[in-house]
RNA sequence: GGAGGGUUGGCUGAGCGGUUGAAAGCACCGGUCUUGAAAACCGGCAUGGGUUCACGCCCAUCCAGGGUUCGAAUCCCUGACCCUCCGCCA
């Protein structure tokens, strides 16, 4: 959410900086609002001041055995008034509430302009794309020859957009989880953390899935009201939701391995082949809460977290800079990493990296106290994948493909992998 | 699934329907004392909103939402969550 005091006293600036995301905001209809709702909270609060000192007035005449029966009578008309106020207010006061929830947040000054992911701007690029003298496969490919790649079973099983592995495979998807939290949590200073798959409306509206992208997830039926959480975002961010972090206690920095959920609606025709784009996918994700002034400098250190992850396991990348219009909804900036595919000869994301100053934690009151004011004070909140564990495994698959169609294991994951170091069919 | 108990400020924890935003303690901040520190003593110390140049004043908030009442932390209803015991269960 917006400061809402910015968006009171400087809704046209707010609008021209909202545009450049593609967001309309209607600024006359938030200025209507936002007069009726002060007129009307100063009368409500004027009405209630009433209320109060002749209740206290009663009160005082009540002990001194005094006779109450004028009092009351001269505050009968006032109730009737002041409930009607107060239904208006409340109303007026959801409306503003729910237009202030749906606003996306403000796009970071040095986020470059565009409407589309074809106006991201490339940073830089690292490692050597590999070079094949045989025409190389993707991993769709690659896994059907292993004989440890399966859609039809897992579509069998479930439907489409879900994947089953099996053998070395399998073994290397886990290593690769293994891998990447030991680096984060024993290199970076994360700490690894469990968290709840399932999560409730109020944690998807902290970090701002819901109201408006409630289609993108997968709801339980039943007692509660749960989802399937689309990212670890989600239960590691809400670790913070109301609470007030001691200064001392200041970064907070959680890695976590979780499952991820999403129902892909609207991408139908896209990505439907192998393991890309699926229902369900592993993610090894890094959230940090940190003091307002740094959050800048330590979206760039978690950045750097993510892309030494494809360093070590010697991919070839780059890193963009999302232009205004592809931001995510709660986003002020956002890196991603794009690992390169041979079978697709093309760069695809991999990790996104967001800083998201001060948004998300006004949704969930996460905040910690200042030392030199002693005041309580909104943290920011940052984001990142490290990495998509799926993405991660498709392309070592590809770019580490020999001509015979086994794969090697990149040195990293060596330890993990139990002596296998070439994977070929079982 | 059955039966009970609970939810109050950063924390612990009082609270009779009436001037209680809320006792007390801890923590924290400032001061006195001290070579310094501790102890002791004194003072301060919730959040959000409205209004004001400012001092301040006003409103809301004791899990959430309804209700009763001139007046609700306190009474009633519904819900969420937590705890204890029994049953079931990885």
């Amino acid at each position: 959410m917006l400061d809402p005091k910015l968006l009171r006293n400087q809704p046209e600036q707010i609008a021209a900086q909202l545009g450049r995301r593609g967001f309309e905001l209607d600024v006359e209809q938030l200025t209507r609002l936002e007069a009726e709702r002060k007129q009307l909270q100063v009368q409500t609060q004027q009405l209630q001041n009433e209320r109060n000192s002749s209740a206290k007035a009663v009160g005082q005449a009540k002990t001194k055995g005094e006779d109450i029966q004028p009092l009351l009578q001269a505050v009968s008309e006032l109730k009737l008034r002041l409930e009607a106020a107060e239904t208006r207010l409340n109303e007026l006061q959801d409306e503003l509430n729910s237009i202030a929830m749906g606003i996306p947040n403000i796009p970071h000054e040095d986020v470059p302009d565009g409407t589309s992911e074809d106006d991201n701007m490339e940073i830089r690029c690292w490692g050597e794309l590999p070079e094949f003298d045989f025409e190389p496969r993707d991993h769709v490919e690659l896994g059907a020859a292993l004989g440890q790649m399966d859609f039809e079973t897992a579509a069998k099983i479930t439907g489409s957009r879900f994947s089953l592995l099996s053998g070395p495979l399998a073994r290397l998807h886990r290593a690769l989880i293994q891998f990447m939290l030991d680096l984060h949590t024993g290199e970076h200073g994360y700490t690894e953390t469990y968290v709840p798959y399932l999560v409730n409306a109020d944690s998807l509206r902290g970090t701002g899935q819901l109201p408006k992208f409630e289609q993108d997830l997968f709801r339980l039926v039943g007692e509660h009201e749960y989802y399937l959480t689309p990212t670890a975002e989600v239960p590691v961010t809400n670790i913070l939701r109301d609470t007030i972090i001691d200064a001392d206690e200041m970064p907070r920095k959680y890695v976590a391995h979780t499952p991820c959920f999403r129902s892909e609606a609207g991408s139908y025709g896209k990505d439907t082949r192998g393991m890309i784009r699926q229902h369900q996918f592993e993610k090894v994700e890094m959230v940090q809460a940190v003091h307002p002034h740094e959050s800048w400098q330590v979206l760039d250190q978690l950045v750097n977290h993510a892309e030494i992850v494809l360093q070590k396991l010697e991919l070839p990348y780059r890193v963009v800079a999302l232009c205004a219009g592809d931001l995510g909804f709660s986003a002020a900036k956002t890196y991603d990493l794009e690992v390169w595919l041979p079978g697709q000869q093309k760069y695809r994301e991999i990790s996104s990296c967001s800083n998201f100053g001060d948004f998300q934690a006004r949704r969930i009151k996460a905040r910690w106290r200042d030392p030199d004011t002693g005041k309580p004070e909104l943290v920011h909140t940052l984001n990142g994948s490290g990495l998509a564990v799926g993405r991660t495994l498709v392309a070592i698959m590809e770019n580490c493909q020999q001509k015979n169609g086994t794969f090697r294991v990149p040195e990293e994951l060596l330890k993990y992998m139990g002596g296998v170091e070439v994977v070929e069919p079982g």
